[in-house]
RNA sequence: GCCGGGGUGGCGGAACGGCAGACGCGCUCGACUCAAAAUCGAGUGUCGCAAGACGUGCGGGUUCGAAUCCCGCCCCCGGCACCA
């Protein structure tokens, strides 16, 4: 026997093992296509379905996704010895722009690119220990895989939930593509991807209708996820409630503009109105005189939102049209201008304008004179004054004819019943929520499956016909241009209805769809009838845990959640939400505390690590660094004391002396080890349950700690020998490989992995004698031990005969003692 | 500006309203060794010889007792931000 545990052979020897097992347990594929084989959960066993979110295959498994995978992986194992049917299945995002980048720079086709990246990345997720199933793996560019975003796609199109529409949409000039709302990110409107600002551009692009579910996206109730990946889904759907109106135009009665306004209970405020400048009705209502200058300003709106972005300092301008519009309860005139702080995508392009109880309006009023109508009175303001600023905050209302002396909220109750009474108003819903935008103007991704033909319009292919592959004989060429677009035999076919020349659709599909319901298809992967198998769906689903990084809180996760509420109403799952639970792991930061990159040269790579010191320490590292869901810096010391402690459990195993009797003198100690191991048992227990890794590790430690203490005074025999197996059991989930050779260097049998969870024994961890802690005023003075069976009125005796409190309460008359039981005893005095 | 989450030794971090600093890193000392590494043992919040005092971002409060609860501030991280 060696002296020292060398984790390089024995994990590779240990990984060689499982994977013979896991080659050797492969079910036969069935022949009727179902592809769900017999990995069904068995009867009488509660199945658990984890997943982490799948890698896009870069070419290398840095420190992040050990971060991220690891833990899963401890709570899937645990899991599985808590006796559930587990499954933990593994795949790649594998369409995307790099791999189309690459075959432009280098000429490697993406494919290949892919592939080659996903070889190379099953062999260090391999070295990483997880349990994974590897016969579910599914790689989203496989035909077989996209095939299936397809014939989706098609059910979304029959369904309306997926439409081609022409609309100002944001482009990426570095990736060349569209992008969604959700892929925008931040004040400066940059691509997700690449950090480039993005351009508005108006074209015919597809969608699929979120905006559909909204209002019930907003129904969270039933998920267990991070309180602010729900705020930032409510943030993101925007829900608003608020009346819709209309203005008449006074010049042009036949020219109607409807408003939008959450404070309906100001309407008496109104001192002009502000259409978009894209707004349809502009030029209609434009006076002669205007007709210049409103065409000049809608001209540099059009380039504003293109140019001039780092001007942050968004003022708020128009012109005036000319044209005014009829209050509907006043019916008096109010000037119409157009502004760009109006903007045609959300609510109605238009808005009536209340500059003494709007910010923005009242910025504007001030720019261009425009008088300032105060009609709720705040209370903190003497009446009557002027508006120095806008107050937007609840009052009473004045000047409000008929509504004047209500309180704002009571008023915007019974403006909205009078004005819906009265047929000029209706109660109205906004969300800023926007379809989702998924055509990309790229190769490398799902082709859309419609044939645009001049006379039947946008024809789906048909099921049939299924896949739409992509041409593997694209031109990979610097224009900026999608491949697929000069691709004669890809794009010109015949109409499937009508047999006319058509053209293929080009664009091909966000790569979110991809991942918008892979957890369907993990559960029949190679299903060739269906996109998975009813059947293993309904045993499987819905996911017990999911994990992954809070940076798709609204967009992978908003577009699963829709993606399953679509797939019910086809009727495809049961189900309303696809993943009930949900956990984010932090970021790993390099030793500097910041950012992993390249050009801070603080990358950890953890082949380096795993080489020297084997994968089970960087495991327990990980996870011993803090709160999984709190990231934290890698310490490159700091592995080396997973490392000795994972040599001092070795040594454990291999070393200690249960043969051999207890001595005498340890004899006292026995039971406090065994009392100590079972309160280890319960603690690293619990702690798995909530994802307290870092603080189960802790217990681990302590226990081995306590266990080197028990031997060198002599301990060993039968207590010792299980507590060193219980911690075998307990450290599996961990540290797998060293556990496996600890099992067998202990003489167990079969898998460590398949052994049941270690039980503990609630009268064990209740220990017959407590240490109480005596305060006087609160402040520690002395610890007393006594039997915990022992009555209150009796401890409190023994505290206060204690020599120290004597001291400390100095002759004086306890006013009041405090006694918690088992814990500890308060003397207040007064002096 | 609004919404989340944080602020505890030299460092990472523990602590159902009840012993602040578990566990680990680092450091100090000792044992083993010709020596070193490895390993094992002891110590390690600050001040103090000690008794003790002081200590969880700052200021208040509730409580017998507050890192923990409440109020007001400061700072850091993340998200949203012309959404009418």
């Amino acid at each position: 026997m060696p002296d020292r545990y060398d984790p390089r052979t024995v994990e590779a020897r240990w990984r060689q093992v499982w994977r013979e097992r896991a080659e050797a347990a492969r079910g036969v594929p069935e022949a009727d296509g179902r592809g769900s084989g017999d990995r069904l959960p068995r009867p009488g066993r509660r199945k658990h379905y984890a997943l982490t979110m799948f890698p896009y295959p870069s070419g290398d498994l840095h420190i992040g996704h050990w971060y991220a995978m690891v833990p899963a992986d401890v709570h899937a194992r645990y899991h599985r010895m808590r006796g559930a049917d587990v499954i933990f299945p593994i795949g790649f995002d594998a369409f995307g722009l790099p791999a189309e980048n690459a075959a432009i720079k280098r000429g490697i086709h993406p494919h290949r690119w892919t592939m080659a990246n996903i070889e190379r990345m099953r062999d260090q997720l391999r070295t990483m220990g997880a349990a994974f199933d590897w016969d579910r793996e599914i790689v989203t560019c496989d035909p077989e895989y996209y095939r299936w975003n397809q014939w989706l796609f098609l059910r979304f199109f029959e369904k309306g939930l997926a439409y081609k529409k022409f609309a100002p949409v944001d482009f990426c000039p570095n990736c060349n593509t569209t992008v969604a709302r959700e892929q925008v990110v931040g004040p400066d409107r940059l691509c997700e991807r690449c950090d480039t600002p993005v351009v508005r551009r108006d074209l015919d692009q597809w969608f699929l209708r979120i905006t559909a579910y909204a209002e019930e996206l907003l129904h969270m109730d039933g998920l267990d996820w991070p309180e602010r990946v729900l705020t930032m889904q409510r943030n993101w759907i925007g829900r608003s409630e608020g009346v819709e109106f209309s203005f008449t135009v006074r010049e042009r009665p036949e020219c109607r503009f409807d408003v939008f306004t959450t404070r309906i209970d100001t309407i008496y405020g109104v001192s002009f109105c502000v259409l978009a400048p894209e707004h349809p009705l502009v030029d209609r209502i434009t006076a002669p005189a205007h007709r210049h200058a409103v065409a000049a300003y809608k001209e540099q709106a059009a380039r504003r939102s293109e140019i001039d972005r780092l001007a942050a300092e968004r003022e708020r301008t128009g012109v005036f049209t000319g044209a005014h519009a009829v209050h509907p309860l006043t019916g008096e005139p109010v000037p119409v201008w157009i502004g760009d702080y109006v903007l045609l995508t959300y609510g109605t392009g238009a808005i009536m304008a209340v500059p003494a109880h709007d910010e923005r309006d009242f910025e504007f009023a001030r720019r261009y004179g425009l008088p300032v109508p105060v009609v709720i009175q705040s209370p903190d303001a003497a009446p009557g004054a002027a508006a120095a600023a806008a107050y937007t905050g609840a009052g009473i209302m004045i000047r409000s004819g008929p509504y004047t002396g209500l309180a704002s909220e009571e008023g915007r109750r019974r403006l909205t019943e009078d004005m819906e009474a009265r047929g000029i108003g209706r109660r109205q819903v906004n969300y800023r929520l926007r379809d989702w935008l998924i055509s990309r103007q790229r190769y490398w991704g799902t082709p859309i499956p419609i044939i645009h033909c001049p006379r039947c319009g946008a024809v789906p292919v048909s099921d049939a016909e299924l896949p739409v592959r992509l041409p593997e004989d694209a031109q990979f060429l610097p224009t900026g241009e999608s491949p697929l677009k000069f691709h004669a035999g890809f794009r010109n076919v015949p109409c499937p209805r009508c047999g006319a020349p058509a053209a293929r659709e080009t664009d091909t599909m966000d790569t979110f769809v991809d991942s918008a319901w892979y957890q369907y298809r993990y559960l029949s992967p190679h299903c060739a009838v269906a996109a998975f198998d009813p059947v293993a769906a309904a045993a499987w689903l819905p996911v017990d845990q999911y994990t992954g990084g809070v940076e798709h809180a609204t967009m992978h996760l908003l577009y699963t959640r829709f993606f399953t509420k679509a797939m019910r109403d086809i009727g495809l799952t049961p189900l309303d939400e696809p993943m009930p639970r949900l956990f984010n792991q932090g970021v790993i930061l390099g030793e500097n505390s910041e950012k992993m990159s390249k050009s801070r040269g603080n990358v950890v790579n953890p082949d380096d690590i795993v080489a020297r010191h084997g994968a089970d320490a960087v495991r327990v590292y990980l996870m011993f660094i803090g709160p999984w869901d709190a990231g934290g810096p890698w310490n490159p010391q700091g592995i080396e004391g997973a490392v000795r402690f994972l040599q001092r459990v070795w040594r454990l195993a291999a070393t200690a002396p249960w043969n051999t009797p207890v001595m005498p003198e340890a004899a006292a100690e026995t039971e406090r080890v065994r009392r100590l191991l079972h309160r280890a048992v319960a603690s690293v227990t619990t702690d798995l349950e909530r994802f307290g890794f870092n603080t189960a590790i802790a217990t681990l430690m302590g226990l081995v700690n306590d266990l080197y203490a028990y031997l060198a005074a002599g301990g060993g025999g039968a207590v010792a020998h299980e507590a060193i197996r219980s911690l075998i059991l307990l450290l599996a989930p961990f540290a797998p490989h060293l556990a496996e050779e600890c099992w067998q260097l202990l003489g167990g049998a079969g898998a460590v992995h398949d052994q049941p969870w270690p039980e503990y024994d609630p009268a064990l961890i209740a220990s017959d004698a407590v240490t109480i802690v005596v305060q006087v005023n609160g402040r520690l003075r002395t610890r007393i031990e006594v039997a915990a069976s022992l009555p209150e009125d009796a401890v409190q005796a023994a505290a206060l005969r204690s020599p120290r409190v004597q001291e400390a309460l100095g002759g004086a008359r306890p006013e009041r003692v405090i006694v918690v039981p088992g814990r500890l005893v308060n003397i207040v005095v007064r002096h």
